[in-house]
DNA sequence: CAGGATCCTAATCGATACTG
DNA sequence: CAGTATCGATTAGGATCCTG
């Protein structure tokens, strides 16, 4: 018989939801729509502008998401032709800090894999793209 | 004529390389990994039970993926019948602040939502699965 | 127990075309 | 300009079976 499983030792997932920010940027693009809007409020084709890849489909749903959720405020400008603005909310200022802390410690990741090459997997097998060296 | 595209005021985004911290946490389930890690050292099986809804597919990918990016450790032991230890490293251990941040602003999410419920979309259209309240 | 192989479903996203 | 509708490609992830 082998080993008993053990209980997290100090604490299990002492009640982390962060599973809630992760379902909110999860996706390629929430993040980025966030980090965009964090200076200034930006129009739909200015965001456009600022992810020249994202789809004005995918775009649009993410707004609608967030808008949902309170954490962006949408404007319509009553312009011709019409615009409509974004803007964080307050609640959405919230995210901020958890974009920050990804940035530093993207900064740190890059660095070291720079040192490093990164290892290849011990055997072939699924590895998404994004981890094939893209 | 429209209005003319305005560049971000102060800093486009000013080279924030979380775009990598992303594709590294993406999917349900790496961040949690890294989570259940962050205590102690934990054996397949254990974190088999921590995360009772994850296949063992998708676990053993997430963590080859983790171990080729020097994030994670594995360590076999020899035990019969025979048995995976993996900890986070070093550089894994940056990841945590990150996810400490999440669990904060979770939090903070979740009591907003409780105060207002989640506002419906404006017009009935696309959302993810995990915004039509699952 | 650790984990690979196969099959399958559901979700994400880009491209394109179209509306007000 | 600000979206929406439709289509097809890619991907994440679960279920099941199988091996050392």
């Amino acid at each position: 018989m082998g080993l008993p499983l053990r209980k997290s030792k100090v604490a299990p997932p002492p009640a982390c939801p962060f599973s809630e920010v992760l379902a909110l940027l999860r996706g390629a693009w929430t993040a980025n729509i966030v980090w965009h809007l964090s200076r200034d409020a930006r129009r739909f084709g200015e965001l456009r502008h600022d992810m020249p890849r994202i789809s004005a489909r995918v775009l649009s749903a993410r707004l609608r998401e967030l808008e949902a959720r309170g954490l962006i405020a949408r404007h319509a400008l009553d312009s011709s032709p019409p615009s409509a603005e974004y803007a964080l909310t307050e609640l959405g200022r919230e995210l901020l800090p958890v974009i920050g802390a990804m940035a530093r410690v993207g900064q740190k990741l890059l660095s070291e894999w720079g040192k490093h090459p990164v290892h290849a997997p011990r055997r072939s097998g699924e590895l998404p793209a994004y981890a094939r060296g893209g």
